[in-house]
DNA sequence: TTGTATGCGTTATCAG
DNA sequence: CTGATAACGCATACAA
């Protein structure tokens, strides 16, 4: 029976290099030796040495190996919520590339607030992490930005880009958005809005710059009006549709920019009673089962966030192994694409 | 010689309290005692040693704090896949309650794939986690089990319940099956098929029970023809779909029983040029955005995933607090509830 | 009230 | 080739 306390049997826990040597009949540094596979241990021990692991069941305790190497082997993740299904992706890819490099992610939640933010990133500096990866709420803010630099980490951007430097990796909402706008001023649509949030993020910024270059090459300008910048919530969406809808001039088309908007806004449009594409156009950002399920399925510029978050792990590790300065900039693009449906209609008076 | 390559000042990770004390004109035990609150510290000098800690930017290394306390403060969560929006939504829970208690969840994908279920089991060991979260994909893997009571740790199973004990917290299939089958037969259907997977789990085993419960309470038992029992993937849904529209007496109602099966299903029955309800009643489980987007929106079995993680994570902690032996069982249940929509129809003839 | 010394579980550098 | 021992950064019993 699994009885004996403390140093027994199969107790998991408290087993150390040192019961592995004393069962062995060995020295710790013999052990060390077997389990980090140094060349010249003489067979018969190593194997005297792995018989007596295997019966203990033991395995290095991995915080004594960080506190020697300085290095915890773990990257951190933080963005502000994990049921976006973006950052699951992310999460997802970035934890691909990471664990077949032997690193630990760790994900956390900041719910958008700075406040958090800080807070985890100082509980990241604290666990020693090797790196991290940051999505924040507001590229602008001070004391995250602050708080960054002082961690003396290095870190990664995801679809933002900080003032103080570093590297950013995101899609390229540019071309994604110039895209989709040309499509719809292709379509003959002259009244199109945008719903989104990010304000002041790499994100917005792309997008926005992206949009008023379409419309520029006509010779026109964005109507501040359809602007509706303020948020990425679904309930936004559904906000927004009725005041746009409700003008005496409205738009003729959408552009809904942001996972959790495109349930608000298609609830929305139906709460007024009218449907797309025949009251009004409508393109989404990112792609999602939403939009390829709906009725009838909603024109998409995709990008692919695993792939997002891959690159993200990839960059960061290059940067842990080079040295490099932490704040030395570095940006990295996506390739986006725009996947035509049946959600756009054209104009033809 | 362990000649200190001191990268000098501000170098973030290379800190110590040493540094601290030395800074401070105190001894490195005051220090402790000033971050640590340890009462009895003249205020005068715990003032100058935070003062130096604030100038040097220190916060002391968790792995060191890890490695005495022999506790990191930290519980593993292991599942398939993050992308599956229940698990994100579960992490939400988790992390909710962990990090008011000053725990860090760390969430890891293992594909559903046994192998990867052990080697992460084992990380969390080597890691010292303080405990975990397990949903396993066959809960009679005998090396997963195996690996589960070897890290002597503590564990609570979310939506799977292992034969070697220990506690499990799940939503309460049985009854929304039940409610949702009743519904169907009360509506006049006698055909229903059920589309699911996670043969040999918790979840699947209360669904199939409650499933047969509802038809022998009217002298009825389950069509094997109808039993689609082999796999949540998106796919599946659509080709069974095909399988069961294409048969000679088709089922009338079809049970889609796992997040990512709706729109594998929902296209399948268009592909087909079938509608529900028309030509099929569907329910499906759990909610998302996608039974309340579609059109017409589909009456699905909702709980609260959210809630499941808060409630491993307090089941966790509270066995990690009491000391409770590991595999002393404890089953806790969630509420269902069976959200009516226009995805079903009655039967009249 | 504060300082000192020891131990936590490893790894790496020495001798032997 | 192997054993002993000094770090790693912190917490704490014990001294002062």
């Amino acid at each position: 029976m699994a009885g004996k306390k403390g140093q027994g049997g199969i107790a998991g826990g408290r087993i150390t290099a040192q019961d592995v040597a004393a069962r062995a009949g060995v020295s710790i540094g013999t052990v060390s030796r077997v389990i980090n596979s140094v060349p010249g241990v003489k067979p018969a021990i190593a194997a005297k040495v792995q018989k007596a692991i295997d019966e203990l069941g033991w395995s290095p305790n991995l915080a004594a190996q960080t506190i020697r190497a300085s290095s915890s082997r773990m990257i951190g993740f933080i963005f502000s919520d994990i049921r976006n299904p973006l950052y699951a992706m992310m999460t997802k890819g970035a934890e691909e590339v990471l664990s077949a490099r032997g690193y630990l992610l760790v994900t956390a939640s900041s719910d958008g607030q700075a406040a958090k933010e800080v807070a985890l990133i100082n509980l990241f500096k604290r666990r020693r992490a090797d790196g991290m990866i940051l999505t924040v709420e507001r590229e602008g803010d001070a004391e995250v930005n602050q708080t960054v630099s002082r961690a003396s980490m290095p870190y990664v951007m995801m679809e933002r880009e900080l003032p103080i430097g570093g590297m950013s990796v995101g899609a390229d909402h540019y071309n994604g958005i110039r895209q989709a706008t040309d499509y719809l001023l292709g379509l003959g649509h002259r009244r199109i809005a945008v719903i989104t949030g990010g304000r002041g993020t790499r994100v917005a910024r792309d997008r926005m710059r992206a949009f008023q270059d379409s419309l520029a090459a006509r010779g026109m300008a964005p109507d501040d009006d359809l602007m509706k910048l303020d948020s990425f919530a679904s309930e936004y969406g559904y906000r927004q549709m009725s005041v746009l809808l409700g003008m005496r001039d409205p738009p003729t088309a959408v552009l809904s920019l942001g996972v959790r908007l495109l349930p608000g806004v298609v609830s929305g449009l139906r709460n007024l009673g009218k449907s797309y594409p025949d009251d009004v156009s409508l393109i989404c950002s990112n792609d999602t089962d939403l939009a390829t399920m709906a009725s009838p399925p909603i024109t998409a510029v995709r990008y692919d966030a695993m792939a997002l978050g891959r690159l993200a792990a990839e960059a960061l590790l290059d940067r842990i192994g080079s040295g490099e300065a932490l704040t030395s900039p570095l940006r990295i693009e996506l390739a986006t694409e725009l996947v035509l449906r049946g959600s756009c209609r054209a104009l033809t008076d």
